[in-house]
DNA sequence: AGGAACTCTATTTTT
DNA sequence: TAGAGTTCCT
């Protein structure tokens, strides 16, 4: 059944890998020319570990499917010897895909080609019994998981409004990333959730095993606990996996380090998050074993693996390509720490700039030559990130400079609206001058909010324009309703999914009824859908339900006997019919019903390709992922973050504004190191451009529904003046700043073309200078229709309800009008008070590769000390109790203790 | 069951 | 401000 315990085969005639063979030439195989000297490297240096540091546009996908077909072609392994891991499935299509070209035709041989999920569930599916699962576990996706964790935090008495399930989805997700069992997870997690977290957590996993369900955390803790627990399972992979090629290494959080070391028969280095792993399921007040017994000890197994030394003396049969070649570990990792973007979600840097410490011997193979951008954009890219500290170092440079390539362009606007019909009036000017595409053209903004300007524009102008990302075809109602069906038929344990259904369409089967099943279903320990069938048989539901939920559970009953000879597409479509489910949206008069319709029908279209219901469900829970149609020439829309790996001709970078990008966010959670991901997103951003990088920033920005004004972004200051163009503002206000913008302005950007003269003369930046012995400047007021006068707000910091952006009427800036016409007077001369951003105050100057930039406001040096006795506008006086950067822990003597921004509090 | 009124919250996102 | 989610009322 699995080919998993078949020794490997020989090569089939016309399978993968006996058509590589044939296609490699006598020395200079055909995928090898055209490859630079680095990429050649790494693609023949395969043995022992490799760290490829792909920077932006290297080649790096290319690489690693060069790489694959040349192990293919040489003769050094199977298809399915070669474990291949990506972080998404469009990347693990891609090189599919691009396999399949080199090597000639479909890649059917590469079974483990896959995301680390996906390839997670194919272990787990072999070896369920071993975690307490049965083989057809469920996958849940985040929606279940929330009803789930609802479930059980009522469960707890615990009031679901004080303790979101949301809260608690995220902190299992953090515990899930770092490998933390129940038992492990750090004193203070424990007691959050009124003292009850880890209980909850213990509760959940129980839950689940009973559901024989799994979370998408579960994919990567289970194997990994499998693997430690039963080490003659995993010598099994030890065997089979020859070669191991990781895509994007610097997005790996701890569980799939973990994970690939445990394959790449490594001892384990890291301490902590190893004795956390045991076996997940229902481990409840299991007592906490001393730190460095590995769990298998603990569960009374004989521990290797992990821990000890891998076994290298292993018999390897099913080796037939190369055997009793002493055991190496043959594993590639692919990555670019400049790009590393995604520490929030729990990727450890740490893993790729540790390489070489966790793979002694490694080698390293940095890929510079970059083939995508122009000079000036590799410059101002490469200038920018070497603002931060923590990274291997690269440096992207280009055989192609031509004089003739624009330079980075930095543009200023007023307000968003204007930012917008500014990049509007270039897309069309670029599409009309420039013959360009729009295809080729994209806005990649921070935060998504951002888009809305940009679409609103755009659907005035009439300019096509496409948004990536957002919700995706699988997370709308309709579908998740529909797949509910299908789940209950093909799993009768996915109470859940039932759940989810019993009372959509409506059938007055209301909460009541429900509670009353569950209850009924927990006593007895049956999933929900068999307790019906009891319940129904029993007087202890109305008369009324009862014979509607007797109709239910015999629907379900006769689509489940259905399930083995209907074709799948037409069960489908009968149960959905059968049900009322179809009925219901068309009978519903609301604008959005034809669509869900039809998005039901494309379901069922896309269950075309699957053999079976079950097997279209798998797909479905793995691959959360519709393509999009490309047909229409359209402006792409979409955030830093989803344009990561795309490339554009043109690329716009609007809202380069403190506070924004960087968000302040990132700054305050962050730190440093939040700093540092935020330029690493800049410089994301600006190598995606090809040719043409314009970056944008406004003085006045609308955030939760008020104006308000903003300075530009350090990352601004921090790009070289050589590589880039100020650009002369061009709108009938006559110009960002040429009057000292603001006041309160910190960089070379409010002079306008100042910056040509000398970028740290001007008085904007000596103003920034002055601004960090003081409060900055306010923001300038405008018009005057309905300005409120109110204080500005503390960004974050404080979370006091009610009193933002209004009353007070002290005077101080930061509530702005509607949006302002251009022209009007705005610029009225600036008033001392206190700053809106107190970031405003960048750091003093610091030498980097002879110029001067701003330094990080963590490094400022605070004006308080931890005893001064401060006043702050809402919540009075009060005695500094701690200094962190820019904030203040104040102890308020009304209000209490508080973080405030410094620039919001005054000395006494 | 449905709607009005109210509250809360406002990066980034994959699997 | 705006959108989502919840509560409360009929």
């Amino acid at each position: 059944m699995s080919d998993f315990n078949e020794s490997a085969p020989a090569p089939r005639q016309g399978g993968i890998a006996a058509r590589a063979m044939a296609a490699r030439g006598a020395n200079a195989p055909d995928y090898l020319s055209g490859l630079n000297p680095e990429q050649r490297a790494a693609v023949e240096t395969t043995e022992g570990p490799v760290l490829v540091l792909a920077g932006a546009g290297t080649g790096k996908t290319r690489v690693l499917t060069t790489r694959i077909a040349h192990i293919l072609a040489t003769g050094r392994a199977y298809p399915s010897q070669i474990l291949a891991v990506t972080f998404t499935n469009k990347a693990a299509r891609e090189m599919k895909q691009r396999i399949g070209m080199l090597v000639g035709g479909q890649v059917e041989g590469m079974p483990w080609l896959g995301t680390f999920h996906s390839i997670g569930v194919k272990i787990l599916r072999r070896h369920a019994e071993l975690v307490g699962l049965k083989p057809n576990f469920t996958i849940l996706d985040t929606d279940d998981q929330i009803r789930l964790i609802k479930q059980l935090i009522q469960a707890e008495n615990l009031d679901d409004k004080r303790w979101p399930a949301r809260t608690f989805a995220n902190m299992l997700d953090g515990w899930k990333n770092k490998g933390l069992v129940p038992n492990d997870i750090p004193e203070g997690d424990a007691r959050a959730f009124a003292g009850k977290g880890r209980q909850l957590y213990a509760a959940y996993q129980a839950r689940l095993t009973t559901l024989n369900a799994c979370d998408f955390g579960d994919l990567l803790m289970h194997p990994i606990a499998l693997f430690k627990a039963n080490p003659d399972v995993l010598a099994e992979y030890h065997r089979r996996f020859r070669y191991i090629l990781v895509d994007e290494y610097q997005d790996t959080n701890v569980a799939q380090y973990m994970w690939l070391r445990l394959l790449a028969q490594q001892p384990s280095r890291r301490q902590g998050g190893d004795a956390a792993i045991s076996t997940l399921a229902g481990k409840i007040g299991a007592s906490r074993s001393a730190p460095n017994i590995p769990s298998a000890a603990r569960q009374g197994r004989p521990a290797v693996a992990a821990d000890a030394a891998p076994p290298r003396s292993e018999p390897r049969s099913g080796d037939s390509v190369s055997a009793n070649k002493p055991q190496q570990i043959n594993i590639c990792c692919v990555g670019d720490d400049d790009q590393s973007i995604y520490g929030w979600r729990g990727a450890e840097v740490d893993n790729i700039l540790r390489f070489d410490k966790d793979f002694p011997g490694a080698t390293v193979i940095r890929l510079e030559r970059n083939y995508r951008s122009t000079g000036h954009i590799l410059g101002a890219a490469s200038h920018l990130i070497a603002h931060n500290e923590d990274r291997l170092g690269k440096t992207l440079f280009t055989d192609s400079p031509d004089p003739e390539d624009p330079k980075v362009e930095v543009n200023a606007g007023w307000d968003s609206e204007e930012e917008a019909r500014a990049i509007g009036e270039a897309i069309e000017d670029l599409q009309r001058r420039e013959d360009h595409n729009l295809n080729d053209m994209a806005i990649l903004v921070r935060a998504s909010f951002q888009m809305r300007s940009f679409e609103d524009r755009f659907v005035t102008m009439g300019l096509n324009y496409r948004v990536i990302g957002g919700p995706r075809f699988y997370e709308r109602m309709e579908i998740r309703d529909a797949l509910a069906y299908f789940r209950c038929v093909c799993q009768p344990a996915d109470d859940l999914a039932f759940e989810r259904i019993v009372n959509t369409p409506k059938r007055g089967l209301g909460d009541a009824t429900v509670r009353l099943l569950h209850d009924y279903a927990r006593e007895r320990e049956v999933p929900i859908i068999a307790a019906a069938g009891e319940m129904v048989e029993t007087e202890e539901l109305k008369p009324k339900p009862r014979n509607t939920l007797r109709g239910l559970v015999a629907d379900f009953r006769r689509w489940s006997e259905l399930l083995p000879t209907m074709k799948h597409t037409e069960l489908a479509e009968q149960i959905l019919e059968e049900s009322g489910y179809t009925e219901m949206w068309q009978n519903d008069r609301s604008a959005e019903a034809p669509g869900r319709l039809e998005n039901l029908k494309e379901l069922i279209r896309s269950m075309e390709e699957y053999e079976s219901l079950p097997s279209f469900l798998e797909h479905v829970a793995l691959v959360m992922d519709a393509e999009q149609n490309s047909e229409m020439d359209a402006v792409s829309i979409m955030t830093l973050h989803s344009a990561k790996g795309l490339e554009f001709e043109t690329v716009f970078l609007p809202g380069w504004e403190e506070g924004l990008f960087p968000h302040q966010r990132a700054l305050d959670e962050g730190g440093r190191s939040g700093l540092e991901e935020e330029r690493r997103l800049a410089y994301v951003g600006i190598t995606r451009g090809k040719r043409r990088v314009k970056i944008w920033f406004v003085s006045n920005r609308r955030i939760h529904g008020l104006w308000q004004s903003t300075i530009p972004s350090r990352f601004l200051d921090e790009l070289p003046e050589a590589h880039v163009e100020v650009m002369e503002a061009n709108t009938s206000y006559g110009g960002y700043g040429a009057s000292g913008f603001g006041g309160y302005g910190a960089s070379r950007w409010d002079g306008g073309n100042a910056f040509k003269e000398s970028s740290y003369k001007t008085p904007g930046w000596k103003r920034a200078q002055a601004a960090q012995a003081g409060f900055a400047e306010t923001p300038s007021r405008h018009g005057s229709d309905g300005w409120a006068g109110g204080r500005s707000r503390e960004i974050t910091y404080d979370a006091e309800p009610g009193s933002r952006g209004s009353g007070g009427g002290n005077g101080f800036a930061g509530r702005m009008n509607d949006g302002p016409a251009p022209g009007r007077g705005h610029n009225q001369p600036p008033k001392k008070g206190f700053g809106l951003y107190s970031s405003a105050k960048r750091g003093g100057p610091r030498e980097i590769q002879g110029e001067l930039v701003a330094k990080s406001v963590a490094d400022t040096e605070s004006r308080f000390a931890a005893g001064d006795r401060v006043f702050h506008l809402k919540f009075g006086n009060g005695t500094v109790a701690a200094i962190d950067g820019n904030k203040l822990t104040v102890d308020f003597d009304k209000a209490g203790q508080k973080r405030v921004l410094e620039g919001f509090v005054e000395a006494v």
